[in-house]
Order: C-alpha cells, then sequence, then structure tokens
DNA sequence: CGCCCAGTTGAGGACACTCAATAGCGGTGG
DNA sequence: CCACCGCTATTGAGTGTCCTCAACTGGGCG
C-alpha cells in the first residue's frame, strides 16, 4: 500500500525521496504512513515535540503563529509535495499550528527513516536542503509582498500569487479572515478591497472560485502604478 | 592562516565545520578564503549566481529585497557565526543583497568544499540543516513580530531583540532608516516612537549604543498592553 | 422557517504617512 | 579655532488609509 504510494512521488520526481533507487524505497515504506485531515484540523501543534516530519500529498495547509496578544498571523501555505514539520530533524518542537485549508492526505515520516536512509544517500539531504531552502524563499516573499504598501497592493500580490498564477495550479478563495491573517488586514478592509476589485472588473469569481482576472490590471496596482 | 581560524571556529563550536575531526579539516581549509567587509560593503547581490557561501566571523549583516515600487525591506540580520548565501548549495542565486551594517569579517566557502565533505561526513549535513532552521525561524518571528502592531509595539519588540535582548550580546542602534526597513515603517515614524519612548525614561542612550533600558515596560508595550 | 456564520457596507476616529522645516553632529577647509 | 557644509535625526501640520464598532445581507442547514 505505502509502496505505491512512495513510486508514484518517485516518479513524478516530487516527493522527498524521488531518486531513491528501489532497494532504498523497500527499507523506507514500511514504517510510513498516510493521515487524511478534513478542513480546519491540525496536524501538529506549536510547540509540541514530534518524531515525524510531513509530505503534503494533496490539499493546502497553513502554517500560524501567534502574539501574546492574541492576534495570530499566517506565515506560509503550504500544497503539492511541500514539506512540513522539517524543524524536527534537527530535535526542535514544532514552530507553528499546521492546519488544514482544505481536505489533505500526508505521508508521515519518522525521523529515523530519514537518518538512516541519509547514512547511505546524501543526496537525500540535497533533497531536504531544497526544501529548506523553497520555505525560506517563500518566507522571504511573503514577508516583502505582503507587509508593504496599501491594502490594495497586498490584495492584488495575493490574487496574483494564490488565486490566478501564471501557470494554472490556482487555489481558492479561501474566507476573509484566512486572506487577511496572510497579508496584515483585518477582514472588513480584505472584503472592501476585494468588492472594489470586483466592481472594477478586474476579478470574477462564484463563491470562493476564481473564474476570471485581469492580470495585468492586477500587476499593474501590485506594482503600485495606480 | 586558514588553518588556525577553522580550529577556533571548532573550538567554539559556532561555525559550520564545529565537530570535524583534524583530517577533514586539513582538507578544507585550503581553499577556504577570508575576506573583510567595511560597514556599507556588499557580499552579494540579488540574482548573483555565486559558488560560494559564507560564514560570518565577526559584525552584523542584512539581508535586504526590493519591490518593483522601489520600497525595500529588510528580511533578516545575521551575525556572530550565521550563515549567508546557503542557496548556492543547492544551485540557485543569491535571494537578496547582503549588506555589511558594520565592519565584518567573512569566511569563504566554495561549494566543492561542502558536496566533498558532506560525502564523507553527514554530520556536516546536520549542521547545515541546523543553519537554514536558523534561517527560518528568524525570517517566521520577523513576519509576526514585525509586521503586526501599532509603531510603538514593533519598535519596542525590535528593541527587546536586538538592541537589549536577554543575555547581553547588544546590538548598536542601527540608522532609523535601517530600522524602519525592518519593522516597515517610515524612518519619520521610527524617530518619533523611540524619542517617546525616550522620554518616558524606557530608554537611555548615547548615540548609536544603549545604555540601558526598561525591559519589562518595553515587553507589555510590545504585548499591547499599552 | 429561522438560525448561524461569513461576507458586505457604513460612519467615525486613530494612527501612520507625506511634505516640509528645524536641529544636531561630524568632518572639512579656511 | 571657528565657520560652513552635508547628512541624519527630530519635530510639526495636514492628510489619507485603515481600523473599530456596528448594522445589514445572504446562503447553508437544522
Amino acid at each position: 500500500m505505502g509502496e505505491t504510494k512512495c513510486r508514484y512521488c518517485t516518479t513524478r520526481n516530487l516527493a522527498l525521496f524521488a531518486g531513491l533507487d528501489e532497494g532504498d524505497l523497500r527499507r523506507v515504506h514500511q514504517p510510513i504512513k498516510e493521515v487524511a485531515l478534513a478542513q480546519q484540523d491540525a496536524l501538529y501543534r506549536m510547540n509540541e515535540r514530534g518524531s515525524a516530519l510531513f509530505t503534503l500529498r494533496s490539499g493546502v495547509m497553513k502554517l500560524m503563529q501567534y502574539l501574546p496578544d492574541g492576534s495570530q498571523r499566517i506565515v506560509r501555505l503550504l500544497r503539492d509535495s511541500d514539506a512540513l514539520g522539517l524543524e524536527t530533524l534537527v530535535g526542535q518542537p514544532y514552530q507553528h499550528d499546521a492546519i488544514a485549508l482544505t481536505d489533505c492526505m500526508i505521508c508521515v515520516i519518522p525521523v529515523e527513516v530519514v537518518d538512516l536512509l541519509g547514512r547511505e544517500q546524501p543526496r537525500l539531504y540535497r533533497e531536504l536542503m531544497t526544501r529548506w531552502q523553497q520555505a525560506l524563499s517563500e518566507a522571504d516573499v511573503w514577508l516583502t509582498e505582503f507587509t508593504t504598501g496599501t491594502a490594495r497592493q497586498r490584495v492584488a500580490r495575493l490574487l496574483l500569487r494564490l488565486a490566478c498564477p501564471e501557470g494554472g495550479n490556482h487555489l481558492p478563495l479561501f474566507g476573509r479572515e484566512d486572506i487577511g491573517a496572510m497579508v496584515g488586514l483585518t477582514t472588513e478592509t480584505v472584503s472592501r478591497t476585494i468588492a472594489e476589485l470586483r466592481r472594477q472588473g478586474l476579478l470574477r469569481d462564484r463563491g470562493a472560485n476564481i473564474h476570471e482576472c485581469n492580470r495585468e490590471m492586477l500587476r499593474r496596482i501590485a506594482d503600485g502604478e495606480e
């Protein structure tokens, strides 16, 4: 059961273990489990100590952090074959609440498996480092794009990046609350801003699904050209 | 010459190669060079392709990113034995402008050295992963602490974290412009905010050096309790 | 049908930004 | 030694944006 899944990952060249041969995999997929999460479920909580990391097979998850005053911030989104909980690899407790934004399928990978395989397959480390770098780049982008400029600019950038990106792979428009937590605005401001974009015909959506969006115009707004 | 430096790093258990034995080190320190940077110098620029990563021996550096509209944001600070330019390890161009905030001494480590050593010393990868995780945690902290709340809160948090942290290791108060780029405020607002903290006696400084600061009060402000 | 929750819209005010003038500090040259 | 310059920090006045609080709408579901 686990086997087909891991091989699937391998062929798609997406997941952590891409590039390992059959022998390596055989030793691996025994302990690898799979977990299904419903929307709103938590995969782990901040400061928990875990002994596994995770790969997202399908769905979208959010990583959240909190401040003493109760305000919360979405620090990153994960999808496709992104990795979560890498911090366990270096002995740290989880740094966020990991919560499912949609239903999710997740591979659970015990730390020992990585330690074991890594000893003979340094390639695995390269793969891991790539994941880490991805996360870091993403964090930096959020810092520069979603915390600067007017509400209009931030929302436009978020739409361009998540809801109607260049190469397909659209995400649904999540709740206003979540959007607010991503770009550092209140739900009301987000609502107003999106409503205005609609009125100007830059955006056409029904419910959570976006049907059409004027990427050029949004880009100009995002870049502060109007 | 390089030798004593690397050994120094080892004993202090700080730098990348801590934990490697003498034999390993001997193979390493030949190609490792050292570079001195004056304040304001750039170590590398965004989108450059490099073939080295770096370790900060002394001084403070900032990592910057820019937006199309010209606004800039400081994405992270580095000091002590922090690592820079890890992205070269996974074949990516540098993701930031790396600029010296003070005079700096820096070790330049060719990527090949890491690839080479890593093959026989998986422990090195663990060290690298730790660095990556440090950077990521730092990025997340900035996202939650320096982009939420009022100007007063943000500046208070910045002071607590950089200028007068718990265990010594104070940083100087950098220029208002830089502070603004860290917390997402204009130089004027930063100036006003700091001035007011001074007036309230929570802060005593001369020039860039802080002499005294009321950590308890600052914490209360940071947490939005007043 | 009515409840509940999410989104929308409105009015008012607070906070930070903009533009502009002033003050302080260090360095340079007369 | 002092005068002057340039740069950074500070302060002020006015404005705009976003937040707060609150009412209203609409869809989903018991």
